[in-house]
DNA sequence: ATCTTCTTTGCAACCGGTTGCAGCTCGGAA
DNA sequence: TTCCGAGCTGCAACCGGTTGCAAAGAAGAT
């Protein structure tokens, strides 16, 4: 049906050989030869393809891209990212979502290996383990989570926590509470640590409540406990734990921030939106999705010989409204 | 380096014919050779390489998908229902996003048509003329579209708008308000035809504001024009719409839904946090995720036979916070 | 016992490109 | 005039599978 390499060679009357450097070492062949290919190539309205090519080569030109749950509103920003920059290299990308389901995840990288050059996991729920294996068969990068051996994407998320709670410190906060992430979470260990340490320099109660869903209604859930805690501020896992939780305080009539100050994490877009709009720690997902594919171009790139590169992206506090200073009754 | 299809033969003493076999036609191979075989590959991890069993086929057992913007919280649902369904049936996809950009667009389908076996356009930014002609090249199926030829997936817009207005007449309103989308957009066109329609069967006025962008800002944007409309029920063109809409009108004084109802349309992820949360008409986004996989898959499978078939999903109003009845001193 | 038919397997061409190697042509140096 | 090297181009093998065709052997029919 379409044009192939050997129509273009026929109408032009070149071998193969010479239509196909025409396009993919264009130097070798002499321009007056190679006008008159192009010209019939145009003409017949051919196009390499790219599936044969990758079989001779070895290279697909593809790359894919495997988050936990591409509806999370944390990934979207990131896959737009990514795509886009792959495509200016002139990558495609195969986008899989796992269901925060390890196995899939891992049948997904081995049914991905031979039509990719390389796979990006985005907060993989995959074992460092399994992941170390896989990466035999096909060069990987991971986005927040540290794998020996391997590139990542880290986002600094612990000077981000810390951000979060000298800015509640400032507003006057003298009992915090951390309402953290799923207990496997890389992101969730960082703000844990960086958080307590921050508030014990600062001679401050940290309470520690978790584990939790990364959800809305991990937050809902946890609203119960971070009001017994007495806290005034509380840093959330995320901002969709933050939106829950601000939620399941003002079903119990407590106020945000009038009562308690809640931070999230993330920025996105349902918490610029949510009333009270949500002071987030603000995660370069735009940049980590574009650095990604550099670091996995590079690897791609160097083959077996690569030395792994590590990015970290800073964070940043973006104050809106959901923080305050805490009530003037509150304990000092 | 990975197993071929050759070491599989030479393990198991066989010809490649006979492994090529086990894997694709099995009931071509006798039980006890065909167990040989199995073992062999399992036992070098040998999985058939998909890049070239598309070379000869035909068949790369891929498909695209192409979204305005992946950003856009309408177009993460779909794309996680739609590569979930596709993996089932043994199909990855791509995924692409064209900036809203229809040229990005063209060149994108292009490029992926020889990598694919058929492409999903959702909300596609280009002219009919041009996609009916690259559908000559590839299989295409559209959403949120009708063009001439092809299989389609519908949701029923119109069908929604008219219980979107009906739910404003329910609650009292009088005078109501459209406020369009882009002007090229078959949904803003059909939400305007059938609203009109509702409002002239009901004997009420029914302004047309627009057109305007199907974002946030174009919400904020057109909250003057809303106000000075004398409207007190306001259908938005989406959610973002609408609550950029609110955002604009609590900006002015105006209060949702003391003052003036708003409905949005899709019911993305925000519209439930937003405060108030959002009355809105439900599209069936993962519904069409799948249920344009299935229409693509059969026309792929129909090769140039194929009947465009139809499929128009249902909408529904979903009832929150920012719908109300007029105030009592409103006009009647 | 002979002829069919069916099952199973092998052979080899093919999908659409890429690439190492060899050969040809031509200009310039010796 | 001869020789050399550079610049182009063609040849043919190869990437990893698939598939139409033919052959061999077994089972069944007569």
């Amino acid at each position: 049906m379409a044009a192939t390499i050997r129509d273009v060679a026929n109408a032009s009357g070149v071998h193969v050989s010479t239509v196909s450097r025409t396009f993919s070492a264009p130097h070798l062949v002499n321009p007056a030869t190679r006008n008159r290919v192009l010209a019939a190539a145009e003409d017949l309205g051919y196009r390499p393809n790219r599936v044969a090519r990758a079989l001779t080569t070895g290279r697909t030109n593809n790359l894919g891209l495997i988050v936990a749950d591409i509806a999370n509103p944390f990934f979207p920003p990131l896959i737009k990212s990514a795509q886009a920059h792959a495509r200016e290299r002139d990558y495609h990308v195969f986008v899989a979502d796992t269901d925060e389901d390890h196995l899939v995840e891992e049948e997904l990288i081995q049914t991905l290996a031979k039509q990719v050059d390389g796979v990006l996991l985005c907060s993989p729920r995959l074992g460092n383990r399994a992941i170390e294996r896989l990466a035999a068969d096909i060069p990987l990068v991971v986005v927040n989570r540290r794998v020996k051996g391997m590139s990542a994407v880290l986002m600094d998320v612990a000077h981000g926590a810390r951000l979060a709670v000298e800015h509640l410190l400032a507003l006057g906060h003298r009992r915090l509470a951390l309402v953290t992430g799923p207990s496997g979470s890389w992101t969730s260990g960082e703000m844990r640590a960086a958080a307590a340490q921050r508030a014990k320099d600062a001679g401050i109660e940290l309470v520690i409540l978790g584990p939790n869903a990364p959800t809305e209604r991990g937050g809902l859930a946890a609203a119960a406990q971070v009001r017994r805690s007495g806290a005034t501020g509380v840093l959330a896992y995320n901002d969709m734990v933050a939106i829950g939780l601000i939620e399941g305080l003002s079903e119990r009539g407590v106020s945000v921030p009038g009562d308690i100050s809640v931070i999230g994490v993330d920025d996105i877009v349902p918490g610029r939106l949510n009333r009270p709009k949500l002071t987030t720690v603000a995660m370069p997902t735009s940049a980590a999705g574009r650095t990604a594919v550099d670091l996995l171009l590079q690897a791609v790139g160097a083959g077996e010989a690569a030395t792994p590169a590590l990015a970290t992206l800073e964070t940043s506090l973006v104050v809106r409204e959901s923080t305050a200073p805490p009530p003037s009754g509150g304990r000092t």
